[in-house]
RNA sequence: CGGGCUGUCGUAUACCGGUAGUACGCAUGCUUUGGGAGCAUGUAGACCGGGUUCAAUUCCCGGCAGCCCGACCA
């Protein structure tokens, strides 16, 4: 994975554009809101918008660099527009039927545009000059892009948002067999990707909406700000959307017989869907069979929402003092901690082990600020929720060492820089 | 989009038909330095518009904004 290094005052928490709240904000109620916004990741702009800090930036982008890494596995990168004509809609007919959700406006000349909701539309349009033959089938390509929805309720924090990051990725496929090869390494992909962002999720059934007569899938994450109910049943993993499902809480599992049937809040991480031919048509993207006919290209998407994922992270992993993020998404390595007591010796020493541990190519957060007691900096090192703590302090100058600790864990250890470093490299 | 609640220093809050108080933050000084330090002195505030009233931050109406419930959610 590559590593971003900013060697220079970035690192430095006096320099790193943060400021951190004691109190809780009083118009959130979502813990991902009240965590993200307490710790100084993210701000709000206005409902369902929100501005990401310098700390909340690193995050988001680790979350993408997970994401893209998967997917490049499954296509190529890509970007398109957010603002489109009003003509590329009306092609599916999908201006007037989508109003409600897409931001749609006049230019300055009165030409009609809109944000994208979505990109059918566009990928197909796209799609045409390039897929002609059987032979250029399948394909697939994806984009990390912004994506704005006039949500009739923006809520919950970043969990539903009116501007957003999505990473939608479509494919394009000469037959369904095909399309089910293709979907099932998606499915396998998405799975990666929210494993590695620490999280356990699960596919369930749900409906496919008007897009597809087939069911669609949904990536849930169990939570309690979750807004869809899933049942599920933990001994085999059978999940489905209660909305679809024929199952009923505390009956018998319909997949294995033994297990029994859950009802359990969750938030949908990702979904992928079959979309057949729907947009195809309409946008005549076809291509030339090996008989010489002409055939409508069959198409699937396949979203993940950036924020709503880091969202969720935060809402399955925190506690009473603050977010415990996963290694992999963390926005630092190391919380390295000047308890220094303005001491020269003392913060000698920790400017020393600060240029070590940037020397040896680790992520850290140095809380340089002056003035601030120790206490407060261990108050703040629990909120923002790097998974190391290093403590340099009188105490461990004395023996020369550091002090270490585990974000999720109790029980701190004295350690030489070396010996810590060896630690987390392993 | 329907229903509900709420708008007071930067943040969180209190009181009130007549002088807006507290805590945190921020600034200055002294002391302090391993779990949100102490003292002192400062700093800064009633969402917007209209109405009632001698007087409105307070009551009423409208707007705007935020949150919650519901509907919605390719």
């Amino acid at each position: 994975m590559s590593v971003r290094i900013q060697i220079y005052f970035c690192m430095r928490q006096s320099q790193l554009f943060l400021k951190t709240r004691k109190d809780f904000p009083k118009d959130e109620v979502a813990i991902n809101a009240q965590l993200l916004i307490r710790g100084g990741f993210v701000e709000k702009i206005m409902s369902g918008v929100y501005a990401f800090l310098p700390l909340g930036f690193r995050v988001r982008d680790r979350v993408m660099s997970i994401i893209r890494d998967e997917m490049d596995k499954l296509g190529a990168e890509m970007l398109m527009p957010a603002l489109h004509p009003r003509s590329l809609w009306e092609v599916t007919g999908r201006w007037k039927k989508m109003e409600s959700i897409m931001y749609q406006f006049k230019d300055h000349s009165g030409k009609e545009v809109g944000l994208g909701p979505t990109h059918e539309e566009v990928i197909a349009l796209i799609a045409k000059p390039v897929i002609e033959s059987y032979s250029d089938l399948p394909l697939a390509v994806y984009q990390i892009q912004t994506k704005f929805r006039d949500e009739a309720r923006a809520k919950s924090g970043l969990l539903r948002g009116r501007e957003f990051t999505m990473k939608d990725l479509y494919s394009f496929h000469a037959d369904t067999a095909s399309l089910d090869v293709y979907y099932n390494e998606v499915k396998k992909g998405y799975l990666s990707v929210f494993s590695r962002c620490g999280l356990r999720a699960f596919v369930t059934e749900a409906s496919g909406g008007d897009f597809s007569k087939e069911y669609s899938h949904e990536f849930m994450v169990a939570a309690d700000a979750g807004e869809d109910i899933t049942y599920l049943c933990r001994l085999c993993g059978f999940a489905q959307n209660k909305e679809i499902s024929k199952a009923k809480k505390g009956s018998s599992c319909p997949g294995c017989k033994d297990g029994v049937i859950e009802e359990v809040k969750t938030i949908e991480v990702g979904n992928i869907f079959k979309l057949g031919t729907r947009f195809s048509e309409p946008v005549k993207l076809l291509f030339r069979d090996e008989k010489g006919g002409m055939k409508p290209v069959i198409m699937a998407s396949y979203g993940i929402g950036v924020e709503r994922l880091m969202g969720t992270i935060v809402e399955s992993s925190h506690d009473e003092r603050g977010i415990v993020w996963p290694e992999a998404v963390a926005p630092f390595q190391v919380h390295l901690l000047g308890i220094d007591g303005e001491d020269k010796d003392v913060s000698g020493f920790c400017k020393k082990v600060y240029d070590r541990l940037l020397k040896d190519g680790v992520e850290v957060l140095y809380d340089d600020r002056k003035g601030v007691s120790p206490g407060e900096k261990f108050f703040d090192a629990d909120l923002v929720g790097i998974p190391w703590r290093v403590v340099v302090s009188p105490k461990t100058y004395a023996h020369e060492k550091i002090e270490i600790k585990r974000r999720n864990e109790k029980e701190a250890t004295l350690l030489k820089v070396d010996e810590f470093l060896k630690m987390i490299k392993k």
